[in-house]
DNA sequence: GCGAATTGGTTTCGTAATACAACCAAATAT
DNA sequence: ATATTTGGTTGTATTACGAAACCAATTCGC
């Protein structure tokens, strides 16, 4: 092997989004940063990663911009793992995620965490649509590619 | 190593999806499925994958119900991989993917690819929101966990 | 203040996943 | 009929990953 490839010369947005943030963990340790945790031992619980791969993962994804090692105030040495701005722009990304299995990998009676609006207590929604407004699917879009000679 | 963890057991949505489609290679697959590639050879040069690998992807993808593999017309041997229902449910989670990588990945006056609405030709918008109509953020939202004795 | 536990890792090692190249049979093109 | 493309399979090498052991610094219990 000679590594991994990059996509980090594709020309495809959303080659470019896997580049960062396609592997195996790392959306979960941001799914689970959404979720509120920040710290080193929480993810670990919480995901049963292995703490090198944890370790590894969590420096790539604050390298990347996603988090932010945040000193914590008792004595200033540990850190919080805390999701930037740029990482809380995933959030449809997770929502996404989230929606495709809620539709497709539950069975009819089986129970499953939800995503629901803080103020009224109901599930979120996401939908794609046009600027004025029509809700639509891939069949009613199409891909504008940049031209090869630039 | 005793084999990649599952998560087709957890109770989260977004964790089973990526228990799915949440390898390297599989999400790119599906792009290209999206932009209309439906040969080996199609995907296999768009993206520079090995053959072996790209053989056992397609099969899990459509295992899995992401793709089928259509008999083609000319003698019936040959296959093309098409997306499914299921697999064209995916949409949101690419659009999301894109949306990520064109507001982060690229620099100011990098050239990307575009997704329009086929019909006037203008970007496409995704978001998140409330039924009411209100468009909320990950702080705006809480996760109603599954009660864990059941 | 002292010992014990927790936190946040690093190191080592074995195994699984992946890449690369060579090969191949059937279908298709010339 | 021959050449080329398609759609793979089968090695082999390398890398990524997981498990467990280990460790220094912090925090906790008392």
């Amino acid at each position: 092997m000679v590594g991994r490839k990059s996509l980090k010369g594709d020309y495809c947005p959303s080659a470019r989004s896997l580049d960062v943030i396609g592997d195996w963990w790392s959306l979960l340790i941001v799914r689970d940063a959404f979720d509120g945790l920040t710290r080193f031992s929480e993810f670990q619980k919480s995901l049963g990663i292995a703490k090198n791969i944890l370790t590894d993962r969590l420096r790539t994804l604050v390298s990347r911009g996603i988090l932010e090692a945040v000193p914590t105030g008792d004595s200033g040495s540990r850190v919080e793992y805390r999701l930037t701005a740029v990482g809380r722009d995933l959030f449809p990304v997770m929502v996404a995620l989230r929606q495709f299995g809620e539709r497709h990998l539950f069975g009819p009676g089986e129970k499953h965490s939800v995503l629901v609006d803080r103020e009224k207590g109901l599930p979120v929604h996401l939908d794609i649509h046009t600027q004025d407004g029509r809700t639509i699917g891939p069949d009613d879009t199409m891909l504008l590619k940049i031209p090869e000679g630039e």
